[in-house]
RNA sequence: GCCGCAGUAGCUCAGGGGUAGAGCAGCGCAUUCGUAAUGCGCGGGUCGGGGGUUCAAUUCCCUCCUGCGGCACCA
């Protein structure tokens, strides 16, 4: 019933439910309201064709909500306040609006809300629906309102009511309501009712007619909201409800949800040997030799790619003193979410105050400030993957998607303010490349702009965002405006992907900084011959690794392409007499010299006591690329049965094809021999 | 951090005031097999930690930890 959006909801991309709420690095309700006019990249890359992606989502209904379904959720969160009055009299109700998949309510209550209650309401609601009660619209002056919210006892209403009056809005944190722009300054001096039965609520429509058009749907979850959205303000209970034009459509999402459920990545991270976590160490990775390769390949990558645009990496300390943090002015903004360590040794005199770093950057700046720089060195691009710590909130940390050890493709370039758009550029362009290697062609970049607080002058501020937006034209970018959104330092563009089920992830960014090179004093000498201030532009692509890696392992299902699976080949001798010859063509696949790794092909033997078709069950429920089939034929021959996961047979083919064929596919980084079969047409950037 | 829920074998889960169970995995033995599960046998648990109630607690109560779903946060 939202009077005024308190968060905007105008979106309808399938992907916002799931997919942003995954996102911890998005400011959800605002990319929401963005996310009608998402401009992914226009044109396709030169070159590669985007490859082809399975797609779980969406069924027309979910991409099309329609007004029609988003007015009947609507209704059915009228129904779930009514039927909680029901049950609970002196319930207080907040807001409750139609979401994508459904609906919640925001409700107060004397002894709280549990699970036990959903069945109760939902019987309730059932019964509100069969009495088929019309929802009636009145229009009513401010004043009649407040005195009938007050009577009844509705002080949340009140509230709104309040906000309608002096505002005309009731939007809260700076969320504008779009559709009430025209409102003017000025508030409202009438707003309108729904009358439900006995139940009368503040509601700006529209709704449908009567309780009974309201079609499938269920009760999902509870969770405390904070009134406003503001952790200031009390906690009241959510109710969570989905529902939908009819039972086969509630079916159909809820089985979506399981099938998405099967991709979580602490699940498949964990069954694929992977990573792990345990409780003491909260919201850290203990990565295992199979996730330990994974991650070592995406690193072996990144840094190639970084050698050959001119990067060069150094690595900085994990343990700084204090003081060095109240000169950045971390310590000042971020002292809570720090880590601190001290010396073992108790009574020392010695008693300093060290911080475990939770940014590379004013690392970076200290490289910088090492003898006397000179402008013949800009740009000059110094990478890092970096671990950084950070004391995320305990309700925050999820899987290995939020962490609080992390290692970030972290890169601070020092520049000129003239080279500030020729370096955008050229970061937009590798990052371009970047995700595309990695299986993204949809790409959202937003562009967040001057913050009301914010250090520097606004001439400086035109001309760092002029700067970067110029960089972003260059590279051919087209990019969403994000007002206020940039950081108290500089403007920035962020780079969210949108991965096969259609979730958008916020990974790259890009960051003009004028305000750190001035507070960590760096400096270099000018063609004038005088000291000038570099701007130190800050970049990361994949954001964190540990982050990224989560990405896409949900993104293909554990189904990880050729050339980064930790095991691209598992040997299946068939009986014992063959194992000699599958380890000797082990050995040479290892051998042979793959472009990106270390060690050649990354293979393993099953030389268990088991039955072939058990190890080839086996290694494809490890999703392993290819399987190489030993039996008395290829151990005669010389040669290999290839088996791709599939399940397509390649035949019989020598051990230099097969080793030719991966080879071929680690360079171009595709599944060209075994792409995923789509099982819908591949994702398309819509235009909702 | 806040609200709600959960924690039982390596994993998935059942059970329940009176010495704990299944499937898978693991180990052993047999089998040596042609493209998604060979058979038989064996071992495995402070029932997340601490405290309380009780003759007796894995079960009930309190508390802490961790995880899950949201909210808030995210340099």
């Amino acid at each position: 019933m939202p009077v005024g959006p308190v968060r905007a909801v105008r979106g309808r991309a399938a992907h916002r439910e799931r997919g942003l709420q995954r996102s911890p690095c998005l400011r959800h309700g605002r990319l929401f309201a963005l996310g009608a006019r998402s401009p992914y990249f226009p044109r396709p890359l030169e070159g590669r064709k985007a490859r082809p992606r399975t797609r779980l989502e969406p069924t027309t209904m979910e991409a099309k909500p329609g007004p029609d379904l988003e007015r009947m959720r609507h209704s059915c969160s009228h129904v779930l306040a009514a039927a909680v009055l029901k049950l609970f009299p002196d319930a207080k109700l907040g807001v409750g609006p139609a979401t994508d998949t459904g609906f919640y309510y925001d409700i107060q209550t004397s002894v709280p809300l549990t699970t036990e209650d959903l069945p109760k309401i939902e019987a309730e609601m059932r019964k509100i629906r069969e009495r088929k009660l019309p929802l009636v619209r009145s229009e009513v002056p401010v004043a009649d309102a407040v005195a009938f919210m007050q009577k009844t006892g509705q002080s949340f209403k009140v509230e709104l009511l309040e906000l309608l009056a002096t505002r005309g809005s009731t939007a809260a944190k700076g969320l504008e309501d779009p559709n009430l722009v025209d409102a003017g300054a000025g508030g409202v001096s009438s707003v309108s009712f729904y009358t439900l039965g006995d139940f009368t609520d503040l509601c700006r429509g529209p709704h449908v007619e009567h309780t009974g058009q309201v079609g499938a749907f269920k009760l999902t979850k509870l969770a405390g909201a904070y009134w406003r959205g503001d952790s200031r303000n009390p906690q009241l209970t959510r109710v969570y409800g989905t529902c939908w034009a009819n039972e086969q459509d509630l079916k159909a999402y809820l089985h979506r949800l399981e099938e998405a459920e099967k991709r979580d990545h602490r699940k498949l991270g964990t069954a694929m040997g992977l990573f792990h976590i345990q409780e003491e160490a909260p919201g850290t990775v203990f990565w295992h030799p199979k996730g330990w390769t994974l991650f070592r390949t995406i690193e072996r990558y990144m840094r190639s790619r970084l050698e050959a645009d001119g990067y060069a990496e150094v690595k900085t300390p994990q343990l700084v003193d204090r003081i060095f943090w109240e000169k950045s002015g971390h310590w000042e903004n971020y002292r809570d979410a720090m880590f601190v360590a001290r010396p073992g040794k108790e009574g020392e005199e010695e008693d300093r105050l060290y911080a475990i770093k939770p940014m590379n950057c004013p690392g970076a700046v200290q490289i910088f400030r090492q003898g006397q720089r000179s402008y013949r060195e800009l740009p000059l691009r110094l990478a890092e993957f970096g671990a950084c710590h950070r004391y995320e909130p305990s309700g925050a940390l999820h899987g290995i998607m939020r962490v609080r050890a992390f290692t970030q493709d972290d890169a601070h370039i020092f520049c000129t303010e003239d080279q500030v758009p020729a370096e955008s550029r050229k970061f937009c362009d590798l990052l371009r490349v970047i995700y595309r290697d990695f299986g993204f062609a949809d790409l959202l970049v937003k562009f967040s702009d001057r913050p009301e607080k914010r250090a520097g002058s606004d001439e400086t501020w035109d001309k760092a965002e002029a700067a970067l937006e110029k960089g972003a034209k260059t590279a051919g970018l087209e990019t969403v405006r994000n007002p206020g959104e940039g950081a108290f330092y500089g403007p920035k563009l962020e780079f969210v992907l949108r991965d096969a089920i259609g979730r958008d992830w916020q990974c790259g960014t890009l960051q003009v900084d004028f305000v750190l090179p001035d507070r960590l004093d760096a400096s270099f000498i000018g063609e004038d011959g005088a000291k000038h201030r570099p701007v130190m532009l800050h970049r990361a692509i994949l954001g964190s690794f540990e982050r990224f890696i989560g990405i896409l392992i949900e993104n293909y299902a554990g189904r990880l392409p050729t050339w980064l699976s930790p095991i691209q080949v598992r040997m299946v001798p068939i009986a014992d007499r063959h194992v000699d010859f599958a380890r000797e063509v082990a050995r040479r696949l290892t051998a042979s010299e793959l472009p990106q790794t270390d060690g050649g092909i990354r293979v393993d033997v099953d030389d268990t006591a088991e039955r072939m078709q058990k190890k080839i069950r086996n290694a494809q429920l490890e999703q392993i690329p290819y399987m190489l089939v030993i039996g008395d034929k290829e151990a005669e021959a010389g040669k290999v049965a290839v088996r791709l996961r599939s399940g397509r047979d390649l035949g019989t083919l020598a051990v230099e094809d097969v080793i030719a064929r991966i080879r071929a596919e680690t360079e171009t980084r595709a599944d060209i021999v075994d792409p995923p079969a789509p099982q819908q047409a591949p994702n398309q950037a819509k235009a909702p």
